[in-house]
This record gives C-alpha cells, structure tokens and sequence, in this order.
DNA sequence: GATGAATGAGCATTCATTCAT
DNA sequence: CATGAATGAATGCTCATTCAT
C-alpha cells in the first residue's frame, strides 16, 4: 500500500511539475523510487494515475462543498460559506487544485472514467437538493444551473486561477469576503 | 503571404483539434498543403506558430473589449458591453477562443512572447484609464484590478470555459444579459 | 552486458564506415540488432556512445605505451619501445585507431567527457615520471613536453595517419626501426 | 568577383567555427550576406566551396615549401628552411591551416578534386627533384618519401596541431629551430 | 547576377508500455 | 510484488539544393 501511496505521491508532484501530457513516467519512477515495471504493476496506464489522482482530489474538493451547504444555518450561510470552501480548500490544496483548474486535457482527466462521472453526477444533484427547495421558497432566484454555478463560483474560479498561476498579488483569504457577498448578491438580487 | 496564411490556418485547425502539445507537424503540414520546409522556413518553431495565434486572437479579444468600453455611453453601458464583448467574440470565435481559454500550455506561450507581454501591459493600462476615474466619480466601487475582473468577467469566463468544452446547454447570447446584469451590480452594489 | 558490448561494437563498426557526425543511430541499430529503445537504455545519446569508445581506445593504448616504458630496461630501450608499440598499437586495432586519430570531432569529444581528461592527465603525470629522472640524469635532452613528444612521436603519428588513410604503401612495421633510432637520436642528440 | 570573395571569405570563418560538416550553407549566408541562390549561381554545392578553399590554401603552403627549397643555399638550409616556413606558414595562416590540417573528413576535402590531385602530384614531384639528387650526392639518406616526409615534417605537424586545437602553451617560432635542427639530424645522421 | 520561398529526406531523441526473470 | 531491459512508433527540426521571378 505504501507503494502506491509513493507512486501517486511522486505523479501528483510529476503532473504539478509538467502537467500530464509532459509528465513521464520517467519523472514518477525517479520521484518515487519504484521501478517502471512496479508502476505498471499498481495502475493500468499514465492515464489511470492521473484519473485517480483527478477523482481523489476532486471527491475531497466535493465533500467539503456539500459539508459547507448543508452545514450552514441559513440559505445566505450556505452560498457564502460555500465560496469560502472553494477559495479555502484551494489554499489549501495548491497542487492538486493546480491539477483540477489547470488541467485542460479532455483527453487525460478523462470524463471516460466511469468513476468521474458518478462522482460528478451526485455532486450536481446534492447541490441542486439544496438549491431547489429555497429557489421554490423564493430565498434564491431561479437560474439555470449554468448560470447559476457561473455567478456563484465564477469569480472565486477566475481569481484562483489566476493565483495558482502565480499571477496574483493578493490572498485568497482576503478576497473571499467581497467574492463571498457579490456571489449572495447576484443569486438573490432581482435583475 | 499566402503560404503562410495557409500555415496558420492549418495550425489554428490542428490546435484546436489536438492542443498545441499533441497537435503535429506533420498535421500541420498534411491541412496546409506546405512543406515541413515550407513550415520552418516562415515560422522558428511550432512554439512559434502558437504564439503568433496565441497573440493575434488575444489583440483581436483585446481590442474588441477596449472599443466597448470606449464607445460606451454610460459606465453601466460599458460595464455590460464588455461582458457582451466577451461572451459575443467568443462565439463568434470558438476555434480562437479555446486556444485562449482551454490551451492548458498557456503558461508556456505567455512566458515566452514578449508581444504578448507587451499586449496585456497595454490592455491592462487601457482598461485601468477607463475604471479609474469612474471609481474617483464613485460610479464603481474601489476594488484591486483582481477582484474587479474576477467579479465583472468571472461568471462569464465560467460559463464560457463549460460551453466551449460542450458542457452548456444554454447559448451564451441566452445568458448575457442576466451576466452583464450581475457584473454590473457586483461593480457597484454597496458591500 | 551483451547487448552494450553489441551496441559499442556495432558503433565502433559505424562511426569507422561514416564517422561520427554523419554515423546513425539507425546504422547501429541496424548492425547491432537493438533497438533504438534499447540503445538509448543503456546510452544517453549517440556522443556518449562515441565518448565511451574513445575513452576505452585511448585506455588500451595509453597502458600499453606505459608498459612499454616500464618494462624496458634502458632508457634507450623505453624510447624505442614506445614507438613500437604505438605503431604496433596502431596496426593491430586499426579502426579504433582511425576512430582516435582522424576522428576530427576529436575536440567535442574530447572536451565533454571527463572521464578523457581524467585518463590524459594520469597518462601525462606516468610518462613524465619516466622521462624527469633520466634528464635529470642527462640520458634525455632538456624539452618541453609539447617538443619531447613531438619529436618521439611525431614522425610515427605522421605516417600512421597516412597509412590509416589508405596513403601509404609502407607497412608500419617495416618502417619501425627508422623511426625508433630517429626518436632516440632526436630525444639525446647534441643541438 | 566581389561577391564569391565574400563568399569564400564567410565559407571560411563559417567551416573554421564548425567544421566543414557543421558549418551550414545557412551560416555562409549569413556571414557574407549573399543569398542562398547566389551562394549556388557561385559554387556548384557545399563541398564545392570546401574544395575551393581547400585547394587554394594547400597552393599557397605548397608554394612557400618549394620556394623554401629552391631558395636555399644549401641542403642543410633547404631542410631547416622548410620546417621553417610550416611552422611560419601555420602560424600566419591560423584558419586556413586549422582547415587544412584539422578537416579530417575524407568526403568533403574530397580526392575527388582534379585540381586538389594534380596540385599534389606536382609538389610531391617538385620536392622529389630537390631531393633526389641530394640522396645521390650523400648529402641525406636514402629514405621511402613516407619516411622522410615522416621525420622531415612530422614533428612539426604534431606540434601545430595541438597549438591549433589551443592545447600548446609555447609558440610555434619559439620550437622552430629545435625542430629544424632536429629534422636535419634526423635526414642525414647514420642509422 | 541576385533573391528567397519551397522541398523532403533524414536525424537524434522521447516515452508509454510489455514481459521475462 | 518488484525489477529493468527491450520495444518501436512518433516527433520536432535541420539543411543542402532547386527554381521561378
């Protein structure tokens, strides 16, 4: 087991170095110490480290987003606190956020990964659970999901991106609570 | 001229169909009809032919999203243009814009070019002479550059990175009056 | 271990048909059997396979030029024995010879590999602790080093280069004992 | 005229920096400012140019080395003047002499020159005349023309080339008359 | 004489993956 | 479980040479 946990260790940091598509398993072998043969012994292909490593991170990232929802008091609690989860856990988590946000392969984070989708799949319909009865109660307005995900997440995702790209000057933490308010306006505010 | 036009249109083609990491020489040169000669006798690269239309679409975006400011009547009128700015050139360049947007070796484009550099040290100016009066007038509220484009072209950045991926059901033309609305409310609501 | 030997030998075969500048990786490949694979396995690059050729050629030929120092017993004797081994060196191992001496990418070769510097050094150091001792007895004239071997082995590294060249109508062999008499005259003579 | 001097001109510098091999016809344009067909209405191809420089340059050594021995008042002078003008010529002509004595590829200083053969054939027969008739007259031993040109040249030769390659810290003038005196002994002592 | 766009064969090197031990 | 030698397709790029203008 602590093999495998070296493996996916080494590749997290591999991938975080180079990305997936330039990463090799050149780089994970000599990052973990196990052998090429090893490596293939534990996962099927460069693919499958990098889906698992994409699956993991993404799980936690979703736990910690429901948590935050259904944890909160209040409707306004819950989108609040959820901005501050995504902002948080990205501070939190910079290499395997660096992967998730800046990952753009379609082809490696692989949405051929049955595992992927169902994760994703309940994470939408936890979300929509929670939303759906407070947009019927008239607490948040009726949006679709894209939008919806778009006013809420949108700025919190363009200012990561650009932090865990380095180009930014300012702390997450100390802009989630102007992007935490904006988010509970634009959800709430009549057009 | 002509030969080159006809690279750079084989190379936009093999992009977007491959990235700029996978897309190949030898695809360049099957969609263009050039020699691999041909290719490098125009271009230094294939680095080269991404940054030439890495920077050539982002002075397109760039110059478009200056011009709806400019011609705005109104601050509100700007803000709102240029989100329609936004999530119109972007439709009418899909191609072009997820080369911008999804190219996850953006990191490498940008570090090399100094044209681009240059571009986004003007468009940054540019848009910064709009803001900052109007915020002095107290039209738009003090916000650092950060949090300012996070909030006003976040959400649509969001929704366009899920529609370019064909992950949205919904047209962006659909959805930028509620974003260009809720970018302006995040600009000046009172926090 | 046999597939390297195979792989040095193949090269050895190539770079005396091509050099190796214009000696390839698929020549190798072809007259070893390997593949290309398997080549860079167990060599870094084409110039490491040279570089290892060379360091092993001038090993050889450097110990045996040391032997026959050491193992004479006059001073006249080591003279002249250098100069027949390096011509019998020479006809022995004639490729490798051709690959040591007409090579004329000689400098990057041997620029690049430390483990030649460390060998030319040691060799130097081993025919300088012959030589001091017996100028300094008066057996040898005073020179520099760069004239002393000039003068030793020069004449014999002239016509070997012609003979390797297909230039030469002479054995090495026939021509040994003028050039072993001319070396000793020159190393004692008078001015 | 102008024109294919420069080219010669830049030829030079071009095979000097990288060998006649490396050395690029895209190096040669670069340096003379011609342009590659212009470069190719001068000179047939690549190993034209070569030949060209390298005929010219074996001209003027050859030419000095004859007048040398003709220009001698006696046998003992001819012989000392010769190993005079190599190092002297050498010395004057760094780049061509690096060309001449360094270039080792058989396929570009190409025997398949006409000119290259002929220039040899009548140097070798012009040196021949002057010693031929010294060898009859006693005044140097009878050697094979490897032999002699072995002793005569040979050392002189192993010296410039390490001075050409930087690899020697005494100058070539400083050695002449060392190696003069040397060669003469060498041609004329009993065996 | 001069220009430079075009050609395409050829090269060194990389890398995910397999498999015998 | 682990090892590392072996595979070979694929890639970006170079460069001497040709030729229409």
């Amino acid at each position: 087991m602590s093999r495998r946990t070296d493996i996916l260790d080494a590749a997290m940091a591999e991938f975080t170095a180079h990305g997936v598509i330039d990463g090799s398993i050149a780089g994970i072998r000599r990052r973990s110490g196990a052998s090429v043969g090893s490596i293939y012994h534990h996962f099927h292909s460069k693919e499958d480290i990098a889906t698992t490593l994409y699956v993991e991170g993404m799980r936690d990232y979703q736990r910690g987003f429901v948590s935050a929802l259904e944890d909160a008091a209040t409707t306004q609690a819950g989108v609040e606190d959820a901005v501050y989860h995504h902002l948080g856990w990205i501070a939190q988590n910079r290499d395997v956020a660096r992967f998730l946000l800046l990952e753009r392969d379609a082809r490696v984070i692989a949405a051929s990964s049955d595992a992927l989708r169902l994760l994703n799949r309940r994470f939408f319909r936890a979300v929509l659970d929670w939303t759906k009865p407070r947009v019927q109660a008239g607490e948040l307005r009726a949006l679709t999901p894209e939008i919806l995900t778009a006013l809420w997440i949108g700025p919190s995702q363009d200012l990561a991106r650009h932090w865990l790209a380095g180009r930014s000057r300012i702390s997450l933490s100390d802009a989630a609570p102007e992007l935490a308010g904006a988010a509970w306006r634009s959800l709430t505010a009549a057009p």
